[in-house]
DNA sequence: CGCACAGAGTGCGTGCCACGCAACATCGGA
DNA sequence: TCCGATGTTGCGTGGCACGCACTCTGTGCG
């Protein structure tokens, strides 16, 4: 069968994930001030697996706290790659964010964990970046820019992703009410472009 | 005096400074694939300290490494204050960012390595996200914005982190003779608006 | 129907590193 | 000249990433 490779490939997610949940699951538990108190070895005891297999998936416990943002982040590319191609840059890109972000409302406790832990956040901002590059060729493609010679895609790209963080951060400040939605909106509307600049990037 | 405590602080800078140049220098000459050849100990070496005074300095090599990145970063926002008030935003960034970041033209080498390092990444985003903060708060000075009720200066200023970290990663690629200052210029004019949206982010 | 093999999980051992602690050196100030 | 604050250092410890070799499972092929 050619359901075998994807078994194995099922099941290596699985375990992925399992670990990843693990790992997000104890921070949250210790708070951001005990992470030194989360130890590799509970981390792969909570997943079902041996302390070696873990560092198989992860090379580092912030890897696998923040592997969750991290997957998200990398399916922002197919989100605005799925939009209809006579939209508008940015109401495409507003509407594929937002979708990516709202279908499940984040886990805040979990956004909050590795966004005000410092130790957290080189990771953090890795997971945030791995958009980036699906995102330029997403916008890249829909714009017919080319990437080798035009700053458009990743600048606008890099933009998008900042602007995502910031709203997740402002999202978290205590006594917010407002949606994650409507906020993310209003962060991406203060970045994206309705089009490429006419004759590129020469003021 | 009140000169010995800044005689003191004078003298931590240096050491600091020794330690980070140190590193890169180091780092540079083992080159990306070698990363993990470079011990703490050699660092402290160069730098004239013990390893363990290396360790009250910076908490990882990494950090070590991309400390020079991070002074850029946090200059950023005085630059941004240092222009004068009527100058229009978006002219007033792309000024103030290009001033920085060519008074000495980047060592190329230098950055090369920080943001060609996988195992560099994270401290890498680091030190270019420190910019943010401070740019927010010129920005929100500049425009007269609230920055706890407006997303507008902190959106912008990720996007303009964004945009230098996207700027060197163009500089970089082999083959490249254009300027750091004229890409820098580029990028910036993706993304930067002359003024914040009138009613405050509602489209 | 069975066999060989690839791929995943695991245990062990090693080297490196971050950091707490306490003693030491240095330098400014009374 | 002596004191106190601040920076520096050596030592010891706990934890972690990772190479290596072995085992187990189940897949595909003969």
């Amino acid at each position: 069968m050619n359901d075998a490779r994807d078994l194995r490939a099922r099941n290596k997610q699985a375990t992925q994930e399992a670990i990843g949940h693990a790992a997000l699951r104890l921070a949250i538990e210790q708070g951001p001030h005990g992470l030194a108190l989360v130890r590799v070895h509970d981390i792969a005891t909570a997943a079902g697996v041996s302390p070696r297999t873990y560092n198989n998936y992860f090379s580092s416990k912030e890897e696998a706290i923040c592997s969750f943002q991290a997957g998200q982040s990398k399916r922002v590319g197919e989100a605005l790659h799925a939009r209809p191609a006579g939209e508008p840059l940015d109401q495409a890109i507003i509407a594929a964010v937002t979708e990516l972000y709202t279908d499940p409302e984040p886990d805040k406790a979990g956004l909050r964990m590795i966004m005000s832990t410092p130790e957290l956040e080189g990771e953090a901002l890795k997971a945030f970046t791995m958009a980036e590059a699906p995102l330029a060729e997403a916008i890249a493609a829909r714009t017919g820019t080319d990437p080798g010679r035009d700053l458009f895609p990743a600048v606008t790209a890099a933009a998008v992703a900042g602007a995502i963080r910031v709203a997740g951060r402002h999202w978290l400040v205590p006594g917010n009410t407002e949606s994650f939605a409507a906020i993310l909106r209003r962060a991406l509307s203060c970045v994206v472009p309705a089009a490429p600049p006419e004759a590129p990037q020469d003021r």
